[in-house]
DNA sequence: GATGACATGTAATTGGTTACATGATTAG
DNA sequence: CTAATCATGTAACCAATTACATGTCATC
């Protein structure tokens, strides 16, 4: 693994220790609650990420050690670290996105699909997503009652709502067009 | 690599070829050209592909000698192929989706950003995401004009070109939220 | 004494991209 | 003669996930 490679993750990692200072293992519930939306990180990940940025002197560890749990080793973003972290979010380089999308992936293939099959696929596909929408919702709602400030996690919040909200119109256009109105007498 | 395990490129690859038998060039430039937005494949990943199912017997190659161009070898998909492909795509399964939004990765720490970068940001990444949603619209409109009843490739570009207005308007939502009206004389 | 939250890490594997290597043929 | 398209592949690398391993402490 390239030492001096910085990936995306790892400025994830920078900007959540610039909140505060955290253990690898809070850090999994921070980013959980927080960037898992747009920016999902699983706990080894993140412990191999802090290591490498250990060594790249981006954060520095303290062993911290609790009486009522586990002992800890608690991160601190360095002044490099901050550095390192302002040059990443000041350069405007938008590196191409590739989506992928497993559930257009079947329907492309549509054709093929026992029509029952692709219903259930639909339907299944549109609850789920009513389900995270909701949940959104009330993150957004949640943020702008009780921390009006944090302006940036309710947008980035406001993001999957809307792109919730797309899918959801989408997917009833797209069943609206696969079961067309019981025909008439005309056909 | 384990040569049982089928990915969804894998099965990309199989429902391609049930359209029509093709070489692995040919492959690239099709899945370019129809599934790139949703389910992106290089030209080596498809070689590798390849010879992983035509090992398990879900694809045939025959060499074919072509004159004016390089010769090449046609896959087309076997029956074992034809049927893997059912079981897959009747299979209402959804596995979770993670997505990277890498822009919002930055936007979330836009409180450490200089209010210029994330303008430009924000405005280089609303530029981009107007051109795709022009080119998915175009898509769209040509599909629906020359090729009506190939509805699923349509319902495919149409969520690309959803997706997009939804980013857009939020884009727009965003910009005007962070760019709050000049104070008038109250403030 | 079982369960669950807290805490840290290693090793293997996966699914995929990038870089590299080679060569034929056609169009300008 | 040069660039572009067609054609196939290997090797190296990469970011990240999954499976595994170990252990503390508090609560029920």
């Amino acid at each position: 693994m390239n030492q001096k490679r910085m990936t995306p993750s790892a400025y994830a990692l920078l900007g959540l220790l610039d909140h505060a200072p955290a253990a690898g293992y809070e850090l999994g519930s921070i980013a959980m609650r927080t960037i898992a939306h747009f920016w999902p990180l699983t706990r080894t990940h993140i412990y191999s990420e802090l290591a490498r940025l250990e060594t790249l002197g981006y954060v520095a560890a303290t062993d911290v050690v609790q009486q009522s749990r586990p002992d800890k080793r608690v991160f601190t973003l360095t002044p490099a670290g901050a550095e390192a972290l302002d040059e990443w979010l000041n350069d405007a380089e938008a590196p191409p996105e590739r989506n992928r999308v497993p559930v257009l992936l079947k329907l492309f293939f549509g054709r093929r699909m026992r029509p029952d099959r692709l219903a259930a696929l639909l339907a299944g596909y549109r609850e789920r997503a009513q389900a995270e929408r909701d949940v959104f919702a009330s993150i957004v709602d949640d943020l702008a009652a009780h921390h009006p400030d944090e302006i940036y996690p309710r947008i980035t919040a406001l993001y999957g709502m809307r792109q919730l909200d797309a899918m959801l119109s989408w997917l009833h256009e797209t069943e609206a067009l696969l079961n067309p109105p019981r025909p008439g007498r005309r056909q």
